[in-house]
DNA sequence: TAAATGACTTAGG
DNA sequence: CCCTAAGCCATTT
């Protein structure tokens, strides 16, 4: 993989790490978030390899049309299929589901309003792959 | 190298 | 609301 993709990848997690609690993101919209809005699909393939006792709020990403993406297969886990699990877990913290769908302009996660920490994610980014290389760089 | 495969999205009927 | 088609893009066959 990449150098480039990593560093999108590494984004996409941290992004997802910030979206609150009874809030909900989408794929395309975490996709934009960490630089670019056409790599919707690559966001859905980083939370795809996540472990199943990841720490990240997984759950709290869906589709742009406010629904639960059907995973292919039949993954479940613990028990349950994880859409399942999924709608549990989004319900418990009061996302409400009307047919399946979530509205998003009730429930959508809106990082502008959280304040401008977004552009210290990527300056805490930046300094990071800084240290790698003077780590590198310095024998 | 070409074709198939998705935790995607948009547009249209 | 459901379904399709087309565009998209990295990975896998």
């Amino acid at each position: 993989m990449s150098p480039e993709l990593e560093r999108f990848r590494t984004r996409v997690r941290r992004l997802v790490a910030r979206i609150p609690a009874g809030r909900v993101a989408t794929y395309g919209q975490l996709s934009a978030l960490a630089g670019h809005p056409r790599r919707a699909r690559f966001v859905g393939r980083v939370l795809r390899e996540l472990p199943p006792g990841s720490d990240l709020p997984w759950h709290r990403v869906i589709n742009a049309q406010g629904r639960i993406s059907p995973r292919a297969g039949e993954a479940r886990w613990p028990g349950e299929p994880v859409e399942r699990r999924q709608s549990r877990l989004l319900r418990a913290e009061g996302v409400r589901l009307r047919g399946g769908v979530v509205d998003l302009a009730r429930y959508g996660w809106r990082p502008e309003e959280d304040g401008g920490w977004i552009a210290a994610l990527i300056e805490e980014e930046e300094a990071e792959e800084a240290a790698q290389h003077t780590a590198a760089d310095e024998p």
